[in-house]
DNA sequence: ACAGTATATACTAAATATTGCATACAACAA
DNA sequence: TTGTTGTATGCAATATTTAGTATATACTGT
C-alpha cells in the first residue's frame, strides 16, 4: 500500500484515536462509539474507509462487528502509532486518555455482566 | 503543532517528495520544479502551504527564492521521512530516486557554472 | 413471521482542497 | 526607465471529503 493513502487515513484524528483503540485490542462498534461520542453513521463510515485500506478488519458475533487491526499489522501505521504515544501534542494526550477509557470500559463491562461480543472481554482484554 | 497537520501535509505524495528533497539540503524553487516536473504555480503554491505549516522556510537569494527545513526540524516529519527512506513502495522508490536525481542536478550545474543562488551549490552541497 | 438491536449503505448537502489562468511583485540588468 | 527572470497570489472552476437523514441488512429472541 502507498504511504499517501496510510497519512491521509491518519490525518483524520478520529480515525487515529480509533486505530489507536484497536491496537491495544479488538473492540466492537458501539464501544468505539461510546469510546470517542460519535454518531453510528459516522463510526461506521470511519471504519469502512480504514477496512478498504485494510489497516482493520472485522468479524461478526451475533448482532456484533468487531473490529482489530488487521494482521500483518500496516507497519508504517505502527511506527507512527509508536511515535505519538511518547509525543507531546494535545492529540498525542487524546490517544493516551482514550486507552485509559478502554481500561475502564472494560472493567464496567466485566463487573456489571454487561451483553458484549461472546466471551471476547474474558478472553481478548476486550472489548 | 497538531500531528494530524503534519499528516494532511504529507499525504500529498508531492509535498513529501518536496520535503524529502529539502532534507538533503536547501533548494531554491525553480531546481525544486525541475526536480518534480511540475508547474510554478503548483510548486509555489506546495511550498506556502508547507511554509505556513512552518515545517519549511525561506529566504531570498537576488530573485531565487532558497527553501529549507524549518530548524528545529518537525520530529514527526523526521520520523517518517527516516522511515520511508528504508521502506518498500512505489512512493519510497520514488524519494530514493529523487535523491539521485538531485546529486545530479548539482554536479550538472557546478560543473556547467550554471546560475544558482550565491555560493549555494558549493557550499552547502546545494542548490 | 415479527419485533428489536447492531451495523451498513445510498443519497444529498455542505465544507475543503486542488488546479489553472491571469496578474502582481521583487530583484536585477541594460 | 524598461525589460527580463524568478516567484507569489487572487480568483473561479473543479474535484474530493465530510456529515446527516433515511433506509437497508443481518442477526436474535419470541
Amino acid at each position: 500500500m502507498e504511504a499517501s493513502e496510510v497519512y491521509k487515513c491518519i490525518a483524520d484524528s478520529q480515525r487515529l484515536r480509533i486505530l489507536n483503540l484497536l491496537e491495544a485490542g479488538p473492540l466492537c462498534v458501539c464501544h468505539l462509539q461510546e469510546l470517542l461520542k460519535v454518531s453510528q453513521v459516522k463510526m461506521s463510515k470511519q471504519l469502512a474507509i480504514m477496512k478498504q485500506l485494510k489497516l482493520i478488519e472485522s468479524h461478526r458475533e451475533g448482532t456484533w462487528m468487531v473490529y482489530s487491526l488487521q494482521s500483518p499489522t500496516n507497519p508504517l501505521l505502527i511506527c507512527n502509532l509508536n511515535y505519538l504515544r511518547e509525543a507531546e501534542c494535545s492529540e498525542c494526550n487524546q490517544l493516551q486518555r482514550d486507552l485509559l477509557n478502554r481500561g475502564k470500559l472494560i472493567l464496567r463491562i466485566t463487573d456489571n455482566g454487561e451483553d458484549c461480543p461472546n466471551g471476547v472481554c474474558q478472553t481478548q482484554g476486550c472489548c
